[in-house]
Order: C-alpha cells, then sequence, then structure tokens
DNA sequence: AAGTGGTCTAGACCACGGC
DNA sequence: CCGTGGTCTAGACCACTTC
C-alpha cells in the first residue's frame, strides 16, 4: 500500500488481488480472506475493501456468496456455435438448429415459445425490406439446456410468409421454422450474421443466470431468399461465459 | 422509494434512474443531477446515491466526469467489419485488412507492430499443428484510426514460414502478410474466425481508451493453406461499443 | 469561489450459511 | 451461534471544472 502514489487505495487492494489470482496464489475456486481480514491486512477501512473487491466482481474475477465468502470464479465451459448448425442435413433430422446442438453436445434441451403478431418497427421493417407497420409474426423463444437458461431469440418473419403454416403454432414440427419455409417454397439463397456484444440489462441478467461482470453477445441473422428477399431475422442473446461463435470460408 | 420491498435502495435509485433514461426524459449527452441533488430527490445518503450511478456505469449507460458531471452515454458509432476484407481483390490493392477497411471507411489508419520470436505454447501449438516449443514469429499489432487505438492484434505464424521474408520486418509490403504467404507458395485455402466477448484487463481498458462498462470482442482467426496446413493464427480485440462483425455464407 | 464527482473513514444493522 | 457478505449512514477531504 503505497499512499502517496496518487494511485486511489482500493485500486491498489484490487490490483494485489488480481496479481496473486493471475499468479495462481489464490486458484479458481478458492476463497480470498474475508472482508474483514483484508480490512486488517491491508490497513483500509472495509468500504475500501469493498471498492476492491467490486472491481474484482465487475471484471468477471470472483463471486461473491453472501454469508460464506468471496471466490475465485472458475473458467466456464466454453460451447461452439457453428454455422454447420443451419445446415439442410441438420434440419432433415432434427427440430432446428438449438436442438441439432443440443443432439451434437449431449444435454437435454427445451424450449418455450411465445407466438405474438405486431407491425414492424423501423429497424425491423429495413432489415426485412418491407413497410414500417406492417405486420411480423414473432416467434420469442427462451431455450435451455439442462432446465438452465442458455440463449434467448426473438424471430421474425413478414407474416405474408406465414399465415396458414405452422410457424405460427408452437411447434414448427421437424426441421424448425427454415424447413417449412423452404417446403412453400421459399428456398434459403444466403445467411448473414451480424455479431456484437455489450453488457447485459438486469432482465437479461437475470432470464439468463448471468454471474456478475458477464457481458452477453448478440447476433442478428438474417436468412435470404435465393432470390435475395428476406425471409426471417433473427436476435439472438447469449451469455458470454458459455459461448463462442464459429465461421469458416473459403478464401476468396 | 419502498424502504420495505426488501429491494435495495439503492437499487431501487438505479432502476427509477434506468427508466427515465429508456423513456427518454434524460437524453443522450443530458446531465443528471448532481449526486447531492439526488440524496435529496430520493431521501437517501451520498454512499447509496453512488452505488445506484456505479450499477449504471456497469451497464455502459453512463459517463462519469469529475468536476462536471454524470451524462447519459450516447449510442457509439459502430463500424461493421465484414470477411470480404480478407479478398485477395482487396490485397491487390491495399496494405491489409486493416488499412482496406479504413480506405473504405475514410479515415486515418496507422498501426505499430512489433515483431519478436517465441516458442509456442500449448495453446498456439495446439492451434497452428505444431509441436509446443518449435518458434514462433510474433507480429504485435495496434492499430489507431485517427490516432485512437481501435484495435489490438496478435499474429502468430510457424517461424519455418517466416525465415528471410519481410513477414519478420515490421513493415510487410503491399497486402500484408497474406499476400507474402501466397507468393511463397502458401496459397490460403480457407479461414476460420473463432469470436467470443468478456471484460477487459484494466491495460486493455487503457489502451484501447475503453469507456466504463464496455467488453471487448475476442476474435481469434486461423489461416489454412489449401492442403490443411495452419498458416498463421491472429488473436484480435476489439472495443465491443465500437464493432459488430458480419458473417455472410450461402445455404448450404 | 462554488459546484462537481472521487475517495475514504468508522461505524451500524441486516440476511444468510454453516456449525 | 458466529462469521460471512450486503446495505446504509453521516460525515470528511480531495481533485477537478467552470465561472
Amino acid at each position: 500500500m503505497d499512499r502517496s502514489s496518487g494511485v486511489p487505495a482500493f485500486r491498489q487492494v484490487a490490483a494485489d488481488l488480481r496479481e496473486r489470482i493471475v499468479a495462481g496464489e489464490y486458484e479458481p475456486g478458492a476463497r480470498l480472506p474475508s472482508e474483514r481480514e483484508l480490512v486488517d491486512n491491508y490497513g483500509v477501512s472495509r468500504p475500501t475493501i469493498r471498492d476492491a473487491i467490486d472491481l474484482l466482481r465487475a471484471e468477471g474475477r470472483v463471486d461473491a456468496v453472501r454469508g460464506v465468502g468471496v471466490f475465485v470464479r472458475p473458467p466456464t465451459q466454453i460451447e461452439r456455435l457453428a454455422r454447420s448448425r443451419l445446415s439442410r442435413a441438420a434440419r432433415a433430422e432434427n427440430k432446428g438448429a438449438f436442438m441439432a446442438d443440443a443432439a451434437a453436445k449431449g444435454f437435454t434441451p427445451s424450449s418455450s415459445v411465445k407466438i405474438r403478431f405486431e407491425p414492424a418497427d423501423e429497424r425491423v421493417a429495413g432489415l426485412l425490406g418491407i413497410e414500417p407497420g406492417t405486420e411480423v409474426t414473432v416467434r420469442d423463444r427462451v431455450m435451455r439446456a439442462n432446465g438452465l437458461v442458455v440463449q434467448l431469440a426473438v424471430s421474425r418473419l413478414p407474416r405474408e410468409l406465414t399465415r396458414g403454416t405452422v410457424i405460427e403454432e408452437v411447434d414448427t414440427g421437424p426441421g424448425g421454422a427454415y424447413a417449412r419455409l423452404e417446403e412453400a417454397g421459399h428456398a434459403i439463397g444466403h445467411y448473414v450474421e451480424d455479431v456484437g456484444s455489450r453488457m447485459p440489462s438486469p432482465e437479461e441478467a437475470s432470464t439468463l443466470q448471468l454471474a456478475e461482470g458477464v457481458p452477453v453477445i448478440t447476433v442478428t441473422r438474417i436468412a435470404y431468399r435465393q432470390d435475395g428477399l428476406p425471409l426471417e431475422m433473427n436476435d439472438m442473446t447469449l451469455p458470454a461465459d458459455r459461448y463462442r461463435l464459429t465461421y469458416e470460408w473459403a478464401a476468396e
């Protein structure tokens, strides 16, 4: 603790703890000294110690458990999602991309869907190439693996394309909505995915059961018909500590 | 303020401010009431008000400026990075992917490179398909646009492929390292990119000049020769509030 | 000089988990 | 019951920006 360095005390404490964690002095899953012990160790007040720990929590390095202690967060298991999950071959045998992934990875998937219809706002209309206000079919899904929420997905299609099809039902049948579109003569030509990241809203953090300091990955996928007409857009939200996305393409 | 709801006071204050921001009562760029005003408005102590504001900062919703006030963070300008930046056609006229992007977007790019050689660790060896300990050439780059740091990139190649080439020099010449590899008979067959996100380390936050509550996007790209041999791996780190990544592919 | 956010203290009480 | 983290208070002083 250097009180004259100009560096705030809580940052010095955080830096010291961070170093010890990275160095392995506190291993993954290990408990840090209690806040009151740290008060004695560093010679600062408890709020200052808490500021330091709050910093490490925001970085996603430690988890605090009330009544128990503060623990070094162990590395999480990462799933890779590849674009091959959208192949027709995969659809032939499964209920959709998410179920296909689940089958491959050996966990028990479940998914709850809410269907609604609403007028397209500016953004949706732009991406789907329709007039704002045009009615769209919205499939709002919460996907779970072994009971744990792992993904949110909001899919929107021009209602014109879904009227009278099972895409407006909860269960879209084998191969999912994409398979139904193709059966209706809308063969998919190409996909575009737009990937970004941000901190979650409090609602997202609680539905996705996110730990502190964990961002979400946002993916907006648009499926186009072979003539270039947008068929569907899908806004997906994934916990960044459990997913990576893999894309692969030939040079040129 | 409901003191008997069980919801902590600072979360109630944060929720109220968040609502007002989302509703547009405080517009982007607008100043929130000062902490001491909020103390009066909500009837809680200043540390409690600060806890509330700290929450909004961690979410990336507001910025605090010492001596001035707390401001609603305005939306940032987002650049899209598309895989087409890696095409041979783009290389033909430019110095590399980053410079190509810069030219297209109309900003002034600059980039500082440090070259070093080191033995491959476990991860690097696995991705490059070589034995751990094998010497690799490391090109450690900081990319800037109009003076602002916008990307970190650490590129690694088996030294065997770069010995005697300008890839071991600071300036790799027109088209960048990929062009030199192709000239040396290592035509690129395909690329794989692995995309994830996490909160930045303090070092990353300061070199990338990241605002609070802004994650980084991490991309690991591997370039393979046409026979499948890994030629290069590139670990990129991007500020999540300034970039989105776009991928596009044909169905099937 | 006045107002702002940044830091820090020395307490207090609470809710929760484990013994 | 005791120790843990979670919340909250009422101050204090500082560094900084603006006027």
